[in-house]
DNA sequence: CGCATTCTTGAAACGCCTCAAACTTGGTGG
DNA sequence: CCACCAAGTTTGAGGCGTTTCAAGAATGCG
């Protein structure tokens, strides 16, 4: 854990909760975090089960969220990069539904939901903002459902790196050069299909010189071709 | 459209927002709710691409969600039983994001988002209550990612069928005796099969003693089984 | 550097889809 | 009231995409 965060001087602040808040907000909107908390690679964040208190952003990393079912399986609901708000899915039962595992060593501010909500009252924007948050989790997990249930593996992988490439470039990185840095295993579970279809798909799409593989650096060279598979 | 609805002498207000409200808080709320509207089997209640303006609470009928995909396709993301809450998906983006279609001749109550938020500033309970529901609609298209993702064919129409009968359960209807009155064709598309696999199975289901079909009307006789597929 | 993990690629098997035809249901009008 | 028609459902046979199983190659962490 680290102490002593600012969001005046974090330089995630315009991709962040402050990104919509004036000075005076921010400043109190400052006030209800207290820290970071560092996570190492395959190390959890918060775990099913537990009591749910904050939501978190990564300032460094990223992250996978894994339900497990009653029947033992395994399966990735999200993926969270830099900037994007994990946690929210607790929100409803007080208590965490997921694991939340670092996909490497990774950083996230904690926020304290329940100051959050007080917060909430007085700063209609800030309210405004969890709401889409909120919503917008629920047309992510709508569009992955449309991925799973009527389309190709290749147009899964497709709308996979897609997605992740435009989620990036929301945050102002490169949408073409891409650090995957969940495994192929990963990226199967989360698109419905074994890891072995994954990385059939990527050899295929570089065959036919869509994208640039290089390990877990994936360079995409015709976004428009992917999106018209 | 109706006028004139009074929540207190609802039949349905312990399923529905004043379920967690006192007399004078449902009073309050009762006063930003000033009709509901009828929508024939076939119709649309809201369209993607409309002003999210309200969300919506079904009192008679039920209704299917589908999103439009770019290609042309559609695809159903949900099904909304009386009582539950429909609409919460426009909230990020101001303008809903799907088409929400009668199942069958439907009456639901209208709630102005607007107002109700303003309302939430002042009932933190109403507040938490919005946040349940968003929450719970995460959960609920993470379960169904997990459904399309890593379950067969036969796991999923199982599963599809058990989450409708907990759903009916509690909103205190029988958990038993089924009326599904969305298509084979919907089903399918919401579980990511075709609608011919999805009656086989419901075939294949009712040879085996687990369930009853008579057309629309399916009885679970061995929900126990269903669940350990 | 070495070992565990992850990734790639191949061949065979299986589950679901596609196409097709017959049957059932429910609403409409003669 | 029944015939009719459209819409929805059931069932079968064949084909295809994805999975499974397996073995070797490449990463990357300690």
């Amino acid at each position: 854990m680290e102490t002593c965060v600012h969001c005046l001087n974090c330089k995630l602040r315009h991709m962040c909760f402050p990104s919509m808040l004036n000075q005076s907000e921010m400043s109190r909107f400052n006030g209800i975090i207290d820290h970071r908390r560092k996570v190492r690679r395959g190390q959890r964040l918060y775990s099913a089960g537990d009591t749910f208190q904050n939501i978190y952003v990564p300032r460094i990393g990223s992250f996978k969220t894994v339900l497990s079912s009653e029947h033992g399986a395994e399966h990735v609901t999200g993926f969270y990069l830099i900037g994007e708000t994990l946690g929210l899915s607790g929100i409803s039962t007080k208590r965490h539904i997921v694991n939340a595992i670092a996909l490497e060593d990774s950083v996230a501010c904690v926020i304290p939901f329940q100051q959050l909500e007080s917060l909430c009252r007085e700063m209609p924007r800030l309210q405004q903002h969890i709401y889409k948050l909120l919503s917008a989790e629920i047309a992510q997990k709508s569009q992955g459902m449309i991925q799973l249930g009527s389309m190709t593996a290749e147009q899964r992988v497709a709308a996979f790196l897609l997605n992740i490439s435009a989620r990036l470039g929301a945050r102002s990185y490169s949408i073409t050069e891409l650090s995957l840095h969940m495994t192929r295993g990963d990226i199967g579970n989360y698109l419905g299909m074994t890891l072995e279809t994954v990385s059939r798909t990527f050899s295929r799409f570089q065959k036919n010189g869509l994208i640039r593989v290089r390990g877990k650096n994936i360079t995409l060279s015709d976004a428009h071709a992917l999106n018209c598979l």
